[in-house]
DNA sequence: ATGAAAGCGCTAACAG
DNA sequence: CTGTTAGCGCTTTCAT
């Protein structure tokens, strides 16, 4: 790399010191001779001078910079969260980086590590839950940080989700209001928990209605199994008629294998799930989605956090600002076959 | 923030000069007294002690973070290719920062400005042409660069994309061995050469079938007018049968409208769009597909940018790095209304 | 084998 | 109004 001019070169070239310059550059030129200002002016534009923001930081304890934790960038709710907090933090000239932390607990730990080297100035994460004593040490040493998504129990961060026990119990309503009665219910392992709300709010809707939760209908782990564990939910005595997935990784783990045992939807098993599937409006066969308003959560958490950055609001406050559930009822799909 | 333990706290806590602790960090203990070695360590430990990476990159010029711009993370080939830069990046202990040009000039420089103060170690962009200065400043400051997706004529960087000729070949071909004769060709600008070449393989083939190519079939500009211009070509005498979108974002523009007028597919007109669209193999209408092998490609022009950056290859030369595109046929879903 | 000292590029008192 | 000075936390000769 070619050498940057520096402070110092602005500086000898229109013949003043370093701090005047610094002065003009932080635009402290209020009392500032015309002249010396012109003169600072003629030599940054000459040098093509660029302040070096690493130095910067470095004396400021400042980067501008600040850290994403997201669960798989490949998710629709991660891409939209991103985009949504990359463009609060292009607007008040931050950055972001944005780490896959893919539910793995060493690699969330790694990238916390690695972004406090980096000295970022604050953290959104969308926390694997399993790693409580590190967040409590970004706590500890007074890091500003905001939860998305989940919510970790017991530990006063600011957290931005979805009213998730509402979505489960908007998702079951719907199913139940479609004279629905065994309704299957998908989701990785309950054991985070926005997926464990989902689900008692499918519970819920299911008692409300006087109607038994069979367990027989409910899988809740490892998503990577579900060839084994699918089918025999769908071979019971009395087969579920709908099915709800718990987000949209589930969903895509599951369209497979009911194409492979030819079931018609909605005919044979009427499907819904959470999280937006891109282009469903077009698509038959028509999929109920029950969609978060990711872009908006991630402007909140931004906004949140630059506050909480920049002194306008105090972080050791369990806050939890929740969001309406969308859900989206397809009409059948114009695009027919 | 509280304030974290410094080289100098290490070193008096260990009785030993802070350039002994640097040794020590940095590996460079070969002979170093077995005991002086035990002191650090302990140290280190009890002071949890993290070095700040934002000094070291001061001293070393060097940041150990990768600057990304985007088109926009909200379409599936950003997104994939972030995703997988993001890999070889940990993979590597570096880190990305994603940013989104949004096909905008101005917001293309502000963020190649901000990343240069930022003093990352090296670009990879998808460029949108129009900065052609910019990326000749970056080339002559001899920052590492690669260029992702779209090339720009004329500049010795390195270049990772599609055979877009081909892929618009096998698009026009893929449907002419379908008896479509009447084939319109949906785009964006096609200022951007990825996109020309696209079109241009759509154009070979239809000649290389004799089949001449007319104008009242093609669109080429803002996709935000294509409803008052996609009517028209569907309007024709001679309507198109089929129906070639240049990109996923264009799909999804084109579909409200086929919709709303309530156009059958495949029926009525056949569909064909370059780049993935999640899920569709499940769904009907069957759209037929031509992917870019996003992921492998963000992975190759991570590997490229990391081997320049730590001197494993010499940045000035224009090399391209092609992939094929990939042709999805779907066969029609089992889904079924 | 270890330490002293200089300096990366910038900011922030404090003088004058 | 402008300059001097002292660091921010780390690495790196160069001595010892």
């Amino acid at each position: 790399m070619i050498k940057k001019p520096t402070l110092h070169d602005v500086a000898s070239l229109a013949s003043v010191s370093q701090s005047t310059v610094s002065q003009y550059l932080n635009g402290r030129y209020k009392h500032m001779g015309k002249e010396t200002r012109r003169r600072i002016e003629h030599s940054i534009n000459t040098l093509q001078y660029k302040p070096n923001a690493v130095a910067r930081g470095l004396k400021q304890k400042k980067t501008t910079t600040i850290g994403i934790i997201v669960a798989n960038i490949l998710h629709r709710f991660s891409t939209q969260v991103s985009r949504a907090i990359e463009d609060i933090c292009h607007q008040f000239e931050y950055h972001a980086i944005i780490c896959n932390a893919d539910d793995d607990a060493k690699k969330e730990k790694k990238y916390i590590d690695m972004l406090k080297a980096k000295q970022v100035d604050g953290f959104i994460i969308i926390p694997t839950g399993l790693n409580e004593d590190l967040y409590k040490d970004l706590l500890e040493e007074r890091y500003p940080l905001i939860f998305l998504d989940r919510k970790v129990e017991a530990l006063p961060i600011p957290t931005v989700s979805l009213k998730n026990k509402k979505a489960g119990y908007e998702a079951a309503t719907h199913l139940l209001d479609q004279n629905h009665r065994n309704i299957a219910y998908i989701s990785s392992p309950l054991t985070v928990n926005t997926r464990k709300e989902r689900y008692q709010g499918y519970v819920q809707a299911l008692e409300n209605a006087g109607i038994e939760v069979k367990e027989e209908y409910v899988f809740g782990g490892d998503i990577n199994q579900l060839n084994h564990t699918l089918p025999d939910i769908l071979e019971k005595n009395h087969p579920p008629t709908a099915l709800i997935c718990g987000n949209d990784r589930v969903l895509k783990n599951v369209l497979p294998i009911l194409k492979k045992r030819d079931i018609s939807i909605p005919q044979h098993l009427a499907l819904l799930t959470f999280d937006e599937v891109e282009f469903s409006e077009f698509f038959t066969p028509t999929i109920t989605t029950i969609e978060q308003p990711a872009y908006e959560m991630g402007v909140q958490a931004a906004e949140l956090l630059l506050q909480r950055i920049n002194g306008k609001a105090e972080q050791q406050r369990e806050e939890t600002y929740e969001f309406e559930p969308k859900l989206k009822v397809r009409e059948s799909s114009l695009l027919k076959k």
